[in-house]
RNA sequence: UGGGCUAUAGCCAAGCGGUAAGGCAACGGUUUUUGGUACCGUCAUGCGCUGGUUCGAAUCCAGCUAGCCCAA
């Protein structure tokens, strides 16, 4: 039985590098620390082998080295119903979605929150390299990581303080190397480990578009320019996203030896367009509309329904100067961007800054060139 | 069946007698908790075919084949 003067935090044990240092470095803090693995998805192959099982095992090395008694809970349920089942929704109409963001809304940060508290949780952890802040208010915000390198809180972008009022992230002030660095002088058997990559459903081997078509059935169709010329053709909508150069397998000609990417797509004539340069004038937008906003904490009672920020339209992407404005009813959100912005896709997430605290995001739908709207879906 | 031109890897394409550039694609890898992007690496014992000239030919010559253009 755990001390009961003692805090007791919750963590969220993935079987990898960073939730296993997490987990050390809170009971080095003298938390009452739990562990916990969560179990969104069964991968069992024919073989019976389950990455799951052996990330699990990984947990319980970890676990048990440092310690801390460890759970396994499983939200295959919740994961099917309210993330995978959005993901399917809008690879079929032709959008790419971004199943993590929702991943962390309502599993992670939802019935994983609801878990802990079972458990008698005052906090819950997991290893995202993100921050929290707490204000005058005793409202909570979310912040970049220190390794702005590795910061995470795209993916946290539709979290919301009510959300975050629990929540550690020890990973905050840490760079990637130095947790590899306590991982290794803890002997926690994840130091090693290669970070994990790919959608966790998918695994990492890249076997995306056969993934899908077990879901979804593909439907072969023409590739062509803007002008109308067929030039290939493609194996279904879906597996292509705005922006793709790979797999278009289509080669150089007289005109251009340049590289071809996917400009655009028209799932109501199955056609997928294609043009060549990576400075294609398709490529780019002026400005985006969005739905399915969500802010941290709210935005229009602090900046109003027209302010100037900074956002990204993509992991990893540096932010870019923007003024949005928020329509009356809260349901959509334009974007106008400082500079034209290349590969905007609907179905990724648009995710606001103002300096180093993550205000929201919003789920793209549509990318315009002033006037002319981007044949994107 | 008169004349001219072209034939180099899946696609473009350099090469002009001295021992096959480059780009695209493809494949492999790095980066990455989405899909992508980006970056790095690999990729023609052979230049339409058959002979010939030469120490040496994708490069010169002849014939053949295919395609294109002009003239009919």
């Amino acid at each position: 039985m755990a001390t009961k003067n003692k805090t007791r935090v919750v963590v969220g044990m993935s079987g990898g590098v960073d939730s296993s240092v997490t987990a050390l470095l809170l009971k080095r803090q003298g938390y009452d620390v739990v562990g916990v693995f969560m179990k969104n998805w069964d991968d069992t192959d024919e073989n019976g082998v389950c990455t799951a099982t052996e990330d699990y095992r990984d947990v319980a090395k970890v676990a048990t080295k440092i310690g801390i008694p460890y759970y396994s809970v499983n939200f295959e349920k919740e994961y099917w119903d309210r993330v995978f089942k959005y993901f399917i929704a809008e690879y079929k109409k032709g959008r790419t979605p971004n199943p993590d963001v929702i991943c962390n809304k309502e599993i992670k940060f939802k019935a994983f929150i609801d878990y802990a508290n079972q458990l008698g949780a005052d906090y819950v952890a997991t290893g995202h390299y993100a921050n929290v802040k707490r204000d005058e208010e005793g409202h909570m915000h979310l912040m970049r990581a220190k390794d702005q390198n590795k910061d995470q809180t795209y993916f946290l972008s539709q979290l919301d303080y009510k959300q975050l009022d629990k929540v550690l992230f020890p990973l905050a002030n840490y760079t990637k190397k130095e947790i590899r660095q306590i991982a290794e002088e803890a002997g926690l058997a994840t130091a090693k480990k290669k970070d994990s990559v790919g959608i966790c459903f998918i695994g990492e081997d890249g076997h995306f578009r056969e993934f899908l078509s077990q879901y979804i059935p593909a439907q072969p169709g023409d590739m062509m320019t803007l002008d109308g010329k067929v030039v290939g053709q493609h194996m279904g909508l879906m597996y292509y996203t705005i922006g793709q150069r790979r797999g278009l397998g289509l080669g150089g000609n007289k005109k251009s030896n340049e590289p071809w990417f996917v400009i655009g797509k028209d799932i109501s004539k199955n056609i997928l367009y294609v043009g060549q340069g990576y400075e294609n004038e398709h490529l780019y937008a002026t400005h985006l509309e969005a739905s399915d906003i969500h802010w941290v904490d709210d935005v229009v009672s602090r900046y109003g329904r027209n302010f100037h920020c900074t956002a990204k339209f993509r992991y990893r992407q540096v932010d870019e100067g923007v003024t949005v404005h928020i329509s009356d009813d809260d349901q959509i959100i334009t974007v106008t961007f400082d500079d034209p912005a290349r590969a905007i896709t609907p179905g990724q997430a648009v995710v606001f800054y103002n300096g180093e605290e993550c205000l929201g995001s919003a789920i793209i739908d549509r990318a315009y060139y002033h006037d002319q709207v981007r044949q994107y879906v």
